[in-house]
RNA sequence: GGCGCGGUAGCAGAGUGGUUAUGCACCGGAUUGCAAAUCCGUGAACGCCGGUUCGAUUCCGACCCGCGCCUCCA
């Protein structure tokens, strides 16, 4: 079965070859931590979260490498507005990443370096580049790459190097030799706590060159995938090529792939407009899974759009993989074998092979529910159970007991919602229907919905 | 202006040159004391105009509309 990939770089899926056997190195851009990690955030997270998975499933040993940035203009300036050391706000934003990925199922990358901790890396880069021609200290001490230089500038985003100069947009810097440049080292300005000594002077990275030195320096000169938001693509991604392949004269990554936006009432989420949401304020109302089940719902690539409606759905398409889940408990044992022995296991391997179809997938899998909720033979639906319950965790989700996942946060103690069911049960035994009615509305009004069956009477939160 | 993406049933969202996506919602039936859940079933779609084809939602071309990047942003 031939996996293939959708490259950013060419514009088309290509079969999956690794550069090493059996081996995959990926890195993908993380965040810079000056604030809470938003949705979008999440979408990237989640996205290579279940690429990673599931290409793990297919058996590859997998490096994969999401940095950290601790040092950029962005994280100076919220901390001298906040009056606190950067170090003290960067601690406190990785911190707060490291809950949130964990509340949504998130399982940590292999390695997490921080540019602060490859500032020897990031200088010997530059190095190398001035050395090469490709870049050059300009009088006001800031190092600027020379983009005129690099033959293949503009392959990834697709733009005409010609073009980007005669673009308006591009802000006009006198130290530049032109106005496409971008620093490598910025000098260091007065009263600056963060900064380093270089042969140009003291100061600290650019942007750009600390992603070049991370991912070459975990993964080596060439790799396999490189992942990050659909904004990255143009200028960052397109400038750590330029670096990367200028500095080493080796092709730097064979697949690059971008997962979609995130979109709020029509309009792009972002941090300039100010109309995004945190991963935090989210969970604090609605289950995590949820939100992830929303972000794996419609395809990585794909652009979606935020609201309460779409939550509401996602919880409704979850409610039904765990309703099915829900009389076999958390754990089924079932071999290899076994798991794999179905129809619906091909469908959803053949649709994550086509450039990780994780809609496709779902619906394999409702479909597995359907024929699931319909077998009549208890070992049978058991067996079907885990194998929903596997392929729900190639994605991450359906991973837990399902009567957990109906019952935490309930308003109500368990005790209490027991007891009222006892008295129903009384009820419903004496034909006092308008009692037992009146029972399950009351329940009904805080949320809490009784179902009953032939076994007896469950409840869950609505 | 340059480059790129998309327009699929009420909504969300896959996919395919001819035959059921899937989920939510709706309708009919089964089941239930009544519900809920579940099952069975019906209905409903491919922006517009041309072209290729025996046949196009699917390929090609034009058009209309929406969006993204080009500036820090995932």
């Amino acid at each position: 079965m031939p996996l293939s990939i959708y490259n950013t770089l060419t514009r088309s899926k290509e079969l999956f070859t690794p550069i090493e056997s059996g081996k995959i190195r990926m890195y993908v851009c993380g965040m810079t931590v000056y604030d809470y990690c938003h949705l979008g955030h999440a979408r990237v997270l989640v996205a290579f979260d279940v690429i990673t998975r599931y290409l793990r499933k297919r058996g590859y040993d997998v490096t994969y490498v999401r940095n950290i940035t601790d040092i950029d203009d962005k994280i100076l300036r919220r901390a001298a507005e906040n009056g606190e050391a950067y170090t003290a706000l960067t601690a406190r934003f990785i911190d707060a990443m490291h809950a949130d990925e964990k509340r949504l199922g998130v399982l940590p990358p292999s390695a997490e370096p921080r540019a602060t901790q490859h500032i020897g890396d990031i200088l010997a880069l530059i190095a190398t580049l001035i050395e090469k021609d490709y870049a050059y200290r300009a009088d006001n001490g800031d190092v600027y790459y020379a983009v005129v230089k690099f033959d293949g500038y503009g392959k990834l985003s697709g733009k005409n190097p010609d073009e980007l100069l005669a673009g308006a947009r591009v802000e006009i810097d006198e130290a530049k030799r032109d106005p496409r440049d971008f620093a490598l080292w910025k000098a260091a300005k007065a009263n600056e706590e963060a900064v380093w000594n270089s042969p140009w002077g003291p100061g600290r990275p650019g942007w750009h060159i600390e992603c070049s030195a991370m991912s070459t320096c975990c993964l080596g000169d060439t790799f396999d995938i490189h992942g990050g938001g659909p904004d990255l693509r143009f200028p960052h991604h397109e400038n750590e090529i330029a670096q990367s392949e200028a500095a080493t004269g080796k092709h730097y990554v064979n697949y690059w792939m971008h997962a979609g936006a995130v979109r709020v009432d029509g309009e792009k989420m972002s941090k300039s407009l100010g109309n995004f949401f945190t991963i935090r304020e989210i969970l604090d109302k609605y289950d995590a899974e949820v939100v992830r089940y929303l972000l794996i719902s419609s395809h990585y690539r794909s652009e979606i759009d935020y609201s309460q409606e779409s939550l509401r759905e996602a919880k409704s398409g979850l409610d039904r993989f765990y309703t099915a889940l829900k009389d076999y408990g958390g754990v089924m044992p079932a071999t290899q074998v076994e798991l794999e022995q179905s129809a619906f296991y091909d469908r959803f391997m053949q649709a994550m092979d086509d450039d990780f179809n994780t809609r496709e997938a779902l619906s394999a899998m409702y479909d597995l529910v359907r024929e699931l909720n319909a077998e009549r033979d208890a070992d049978v639906a058991k067996k079907m159970a885990a194998q929903l319950k596997a392929l729900g965790a190639t994605l991450g989700i359906l991973q837990k007991n399902p009567n957990d996942y109906f019952q935490l946060g309930a308003g109500h103690s368990a005790e209490a919602i027991e007891s009222l069911i006892a008295e129903r049960i009384q009820a419903k035994k004496d034909k006092n229907f308008a009692r037992s009615d009146a029972i399950r509305d009351e329940l009904k009004a805080n949320g809490i919905v009784l179902e009953d069956s032939k076994e007896g009477t469950s409840w869950r939160r609505e």
